[in-house]
DNA sequence: AGTTAAAAGTTGCAACTGCAACAAAAAAAA
DNA sequence: TTTTTTTTGTTGCAGTTGCAACTTTTAACT
């Protein structure tokens, strides 16, 4: 899903403009935003790999979100509590950013791009919900083995397979469900010493049917 | 946030017609539709008070939202999984029900009123990612007593008070929390005796200064 | 190839949490 | 006003989890 989807090279340029949109290109690891929350934009990355990451007084940090071409992040990041956010370029990235009041409050109709763009937003909107929706339907499960066999199952669901290729470490998945790392290594073991799944390398494979 | 904010009455009735909405009222305590998630469709409360409870293969119901006057729910729900999903009337309850691909695929860009459904459409859901938001990062905290406080830094942010009235009953709250109501209790109960908080009735009062 | 850094894998242990099972209080219904 | 239902408040206990501390393995640099 492109947020630009139907906006042609020339239109695009003029519904940058009529955005105030700027665009920045960053060097890897540079935390470009570290108060995402009170600036009320929307940021559009076009290159590259960033990600919100989320610090508390403890100074522990938690992943929120990954980021990658075409993937838009922004304003609903709760402005709400005192924990911060850190925007970190992983790669070197270039991102559009674009003020959400710019978006919203421009009243003129006939512009077919504009909303083209409103609408595009909207659907690439729906996406990250249900993404969201996904990660609380997990987090809301009790106990780490629960956690763990509800993501296997809805991403085994989405790629139509029993085999699970981690998207990233196993030290990221403790991060995504919210438990110890070794807390889950010793889970995913129990499950594999009682024949539920086999693991290789980053390789899941589930040795149940489906499991709800 | 009204989802026909400026579209006046009969282009309002245009729009309803273009996107073939369907406009319901059911009685209290029915279960208008339980797979949601099949339906790839958008509702908009007109009037009542509902809830989307999920239902796991335990029978476990957990609750998801709670829809009010001119919330909208749908579609980004998660098809993905297996989980069965149950909306509930808790009052008679009127709601208009659209097929997202209606929205989306309306090409015509001429009609005002559509162009400012979409946009409205957009708001709203922000609001709703950032609601998702706050309770994923609760949810991420590790520890009922670390996601109770989480819980009420951004309550009393939001309210602007060191006062907090519970929106609901404690069993609710747990639910939300997604941790045993009991063990709730006893940590609300340690809260209390180390003088961080006081509670009468559902009211919490927060004795320490911002938290993080 | 050799060094350094990151991730995976383990373990003991104390603290925490979920569960079950109640009693008491409050709220809703009859 | 009684009765019934829901919510709150408690507790013991077993099983789970987080934490700290390490070793081994894998990946990334130089």
């Amino acid at each position: 899903m492109d947020l630009f989807m139907n906006i042609k090279g020339q239109n695009k340029a003029k519904l940058l403009k009529l955005l105030e949109a700027n665009t920045f290109t960053f060097k890897e690891n540079l935390t470009i935003l570290n108060n995402i929350k009170s600036d009320n934009i929307i940021g559009i990355v076009l290159k590259g790999y960033l990600q919100i990451v989320q610090i508390d007084h403890n100074g522990n940090r938690t992943l929120i979100e990954e980021l990658e071409n075409n993937d838009v992040f922004g304003s609903y990041l709760s402005s709400l509590n005192n924990n911060e956010y850190e925007l970190i370029t992983k790669e070197e990235s270039t991102v559009i950013l674009i003020d959400y009041q710019h978006i919203v409050n421009y009243q003129e109709n006939s512009k077919q791009y504009y909303n083209n763009f409103v609408k595009n937003l909207l659907m690439i909107l729906m996406e990250k919900m249900q993404e969201k929706n996904e990660r609380i339907e997990i987090l809301t499960k009790k106990g780490i083995r629960n956690k763990l066999l509800e993501y296997f199952n809805i991403i085994s669901k989405k790629r139509g397979t029993n085999t699970i290729y981690l998207p990233y470490t196993y030290s990221t998945l403790a991060d995504y469900l919210a438990v110890d790392r070794s807390a889950m290594m010793r889970e995913i073991k129990n499950l594999k010493e009682e024949g539920l799944i086999e693991t290789k390398n980053g390789r899941i494979r589930l040795l149940y049917e489906k499991f709800n």
